[in-house]
RNA sequence: GGAUGGGUUCCCGAGUGGCCAAAGGGAGCAGACUGUAAAUCUGCCGUCGCAGACUUCGGUGGUUCGAAUCCACCCCCAUCCA
């Protein structure tokens, strides 16, 4: 099967470039291709994973990947899909994103001899000169084409800096840069990316007078019309120290019943016929898709072992196993009962809750279960003793445990 | 640079001297119902050992018994004019 195909096939596609030049192009021989990521934090989020998944998709059908991180332009910001101006972030900031970005990256892709390359678009933007680049850039994009793109008319309206405004050039100009030094012809990257995507294949083709592709997958949203960004409250994350395992588990395992198969497609390897066979499962039944979902996009990110371990938690908690040790826990130790041994305070400090003041509505709403019993005193103290050998069981609402461990 | 309109709690957005921790909506969390789903209904939704107190309405000062609300200066944003 063609990999365009594959990539249709399984939900990635939003829209492409010059279609069956692409797809004459792909079949020819193997194709270095891009995706940007902008180092707006130190660790990325499932909204990047798609590209990364095609990526990987694209790799396996023997193309070539780089992935370029936006050092340079992480100095200018994005204004693609964002109302507001966002906050400039300082060198050393971005240069410590980039770090973390590059560190999980390397996970995701075979980075063996030749296989995939890593990049950085500092290396060339930081010491573009200014006047250089308007005579040599600057001259081949036409303002008024540039503000009818969908990602500039909706800042026409809240206001946009010339900063900004020149964030295409930049992007356009890496896409030139790869093609030139690394023969790369194809970028992919989240649909909003579209306008500045495709400047950059036009430059090239003005420039180089060579051809260049553009192909954009569509954002991660949920059935409602969701996003599920980096900027949305709420984020899930891949580094472990920001989304534990066993909380990113849970996302998948809850995931509403119309997104299931779609997810399965972009986020897993299964092969598509297993795929349709567990998104057709109705009521009930798609639990079991769930279940492989979330193990499958937990393995994928944290590892076989941490995805057994949450899926042992999940069982353990919510289907009536007994194996409690994967459950997440919070250790205590005597001292600290002695100083303050509220439940409230427990609450907050395993991280059930966010603040006391949460922790007592919770109790008073009647949502707060130590061990099997159901406590509404705000006032409830936990004595050592309570806690035994497999710890106390300390719930929020249905879906969230906590054990507390003495040490 | 000028004129006008603005900056409110996670987001949108009301509030123009005390009745304001601040309407309404969204998001989020919880309860009921379920399948760890969706939809629906209900409650919560600044912090604190919750009595009461403390912090919050762009910033800094000021007027006042009392300020998100009035005054001064400053910073930022939008629209129109240059």
């Amino acid at each position: 099967m063609h990999i365009l195909d594959t990539l249709k096939e399984r939900g990635f596609v939003a829209q492409v470039t010059f279609e069956e030049d692409l797809y004459k192009a792909l079949e020819k021989e193997p194709m270095t291709f891009y995706v940007g990521f902008d180092p707006t934090a130190d660790s990325l989020h499932v909204g990047h994973y798609i590209p990364i998944m095609a990526m990987a998709h694209l790799q396996r059908a023997g193309h070539r990947p780089i992935a370029l991180c936006g050092g340079g332009t992480a100095m200018i910001g994005d204004p693609s899909g964002k109302t507001d101006l966002r906050k400039m972030m300082t060198k050393e900031t971005i240069a410590e994103n980039v770090r973390g970005i590059q560190k999980q990256l390397s996970r995701f892709l075979d980075f063996g001899e030749g296989k995939a390359m890593m990049a950085n678009n500092a290396d060339w933007l930081l010491d573009l000169n200014y006047v250089d680049f308007l005579r040599d850039i600057g001259a081949l994009f036409s303002v008024n084409r540039m503000l009818t793109a969908e990602c500039y008319k909706r800042r026409l309206e809240t206001g946009l800096t010339f900063l900004e405004f020149n964030y295409m050039l930049m992007q356009s100009y890496d896409f030139l840069q790869l093609f030139k030094n690394q023969g790369c012809r194809l970028q992919l990257g989240g649909d909003d990316q579209w306008s500045n995507m495709l400047s950059g294949a036009d430059l090239i083709r003005r420039k180089e007078r060579e051809d260049a592709f553009a192909l954009t997958c569509k954002l991660i949203m949920t059935h409602d019309g969701k996003k599920m960004g980096k900027t949305e409250a709420g984020a899930l994350w891949l580094d472990k120290e920001r989304t534990s395992p066993y909380e990113f588990y849970q996302y998948w395992r809850n995931v509403g019943d119309p997104d299931v198969e779609r997810f399965l497609g972009l986020l897993t390897f299964l092969p598509m016929d297993e795929v349709r066979r567990l998104g057709a499962l109705k009521d009930q039944e798609i639990n079991e898709a769930k279940r492989v979902l979330a193990f499958e996009v937990t393995r994928m990110i944290h590892g076989e072992e941490e995805a057994q371990r949450a899926a042992d938690a999940a069982q353990a908690l919510f289907a009536g196993g007994t194996d409690m040790g994967n459950v997440p826990s919070f250790d205590v130790n005597t001292a600290m009962l002695a100083e303050d041994n509220r439940l409230t305070s427990l609450l907050a400090e395993c991280g059930l809750c966010t603040s006391r003041g949460e922790a007592r509505k919770m109790v008073q709403a009647g949502a707060v279960l130590v061990g099997e019993d159901k406590i509404t005193d705000i006032d409830a103290r936990i004595e050592a003793s309570q806690i035994g050998a497999d710890g106390l069981l300390l719930r929020k609402g249905k879906k969230n445990y906590c054990r507390l461990i003495l040490k």
